[in-house]
DNA sequence: CATGAATGAGTGTTCATTCAT
DNA sequence: TATGAATGAACACTCATTCAT
């Protein structure tokens, strides 16, 4: 009998060490070469869970979107509606340093999905997830699209050093105080 | 006698020249070779004008920003006030061919400045006279610190694919009316 | 009690499949790997029957080989002395699918062979064999050395695309005519 | 200025380290790499020369078949037609050391071109070539085909260990004499 | 100023081989 | 016996950079 390898576990592992090398060195440092040094597994068995590095870029990608909505979806958040607006949003956004970590990873693989379909496919369905979410929470009378995009631009900024996370929160909460 | 060259002027032609990969090649692809070759120029010819390729790409960079910038302060909207900001704040978003154009290469230089302290710099620049901008023209009572995250995100979903033109136009409008 | 396995047929087996990636793929594509996934084995499996890819390449090379032999040992042609000797060549010779695939795996390893002393040593076995069969079928008074070299020429001309399976056929029969 | 190299000339020096590795390893070891090691340059050199190793390995073939053809042309053997077609002819075969390795040269490239369709059309034209050259030396009265096949069975004989070269010149002599 | 030759390290990918299970 | 996980070196190819001319 063979030594048997969770494939799942261990794609998610080497998905994670995708993350800290777009983390610490940016996404243009990410190579099979530099995830397999992170990881500590050698280059050659990353072959046997993605077959080419568009594959692992393209799982790895897909698991920052799945984490997320995991998360969002196992919150319960109590309250009135506008904090669990408030709440869920919050979870989405960088406002702590986890949370900065994945949308920095998001973010990069937005930037590299411009010429690659199969990211971009992921990335528009993690848009419509954004935009349904936001559709649930958004107050009555309040356009869902626009808190969608006020949300999302927040985000970049934060990202781009241009707010600071408290900043950032600060313009959300009184974004649905307006509402 | 020297043969005389003007240097600004070749740094700006070279740097249209990584314009155009990027927007035909994607971020990825912009190497030494490539933009020479696209400029028509010998790679060994780049060095004259750009000591690294880091130097290159941060050139070209700058020169996004500077060439919305100048189009925004030689514009002289007339009308309203509402019709002038809402004007100004158009030539900033990726609302036809030419200035999508723009604003892809913005957006993919920001993924990339994540991990480079140089572009981080230019784009932090972009982001605060962005920010002067929405000062200048957001409508009294509003906040122009919201309508620049909102008109940001806006930008985001069009480039990503979630927004159309014409719905991100639509949006800005709206926004601008309801202010 | 240990399962039994028959391992000289799970080497000819495997040297089918050898084969069989040789004829889809070319001989450039034989590796461990293709021969495993075309077998229907795993990679692992063929290291119990061949020790390297070297003493694969050789026992594969040596079953075509055999392969030739045994049908023409197991052929009992009638008709005059003419007539076996044409029926017993054309068996040698890539004149259909069947022996066309055989003839161009013994082509290939013939050339890998040149780099190789022990496929070179099958390779002189196969010379001396077909040496002795034109020896016993060559008409008399005929050179059973030059009806060899002509028929190996014919071979190559075919394997080359330079004859048709037709031309070489009829140059066969010509040439045994004029004997 | 800058420097300036004849690329005609340097790529016929590679090809000729082509052939050397081919002599020397065997045709399974012909790598860029290897060849760049024969040649004394520098791996990313050689692609000044050659854009991919395809395009090396076609180039060194068709170089075979010219020097032959060269040599065949710059021939102006005296003496009998007899006498004429046997020079010419053991111009082709591998008869001594230097044509012994063009030999095993394009007879490893024809193994390899089974599954190449750029080296299969380079030795159609040799083959070709080598037809005409057997129609016009070929004995009033004899088969020039017939001649064509038996001299390449000589060298694939040769070249495989199975004839020595006296004995494929002296098969070809006694051939010529029986025309 | 400009060229293009040259380097050598880097990339993704493939591979034969080893080995614990 | 058989599996498939794992390694690490090899492959072709690309690249930024250097430099003689």
């Amino acid at each position: 009998m063979p030594k048997l390898v969770d494939h799942a576990a261990r794609r998610r592992e080497l998905a994670a060490a995708v993350w800290r090398v777009i983390a610490r060195d940016g996404v243009a440092e990410v190579s099979i070469r530099a995830v397999a040094a992170e990881s500590g597994w050698s280059s050659g068995a990353l072959r046997h869970y993605f077959a080419t590095r568009a594959e692992l870029l393209a799982f790895a990608c897909e698991e920052v979107v799945a984490t997320v909505t995991r998360r969002i979806e196992q919150l319960q958040p109590q309250g009135t509606p506008r904090e669990v607006a408030e709440a869920l949003l919050r979870e989405t956004m960088p406002l702590d340093a986890e949370r900065h970590l994945e949308s920095s990873i998001a973010f990069a693989f937005l930037a590299l999905g411009l010429g690659d379909p199969e990211l971009a496919r992921v990335q528009r369905a993690h848009f419509a997830a954004m935009a349904e979410l936001c559709r649930v929470v958004a107050p009555e009378g309040a356009d869902p699209r626009r808190l969608h995009a006020y949300v999302d631009g927040l985000t970049v900024q934060v990202l781009a050093g241009h707010l600071t996370a408290e900043e950032a929160a600060a313009g959300l909460s009184a974004y649905l105080d307006d509402c």
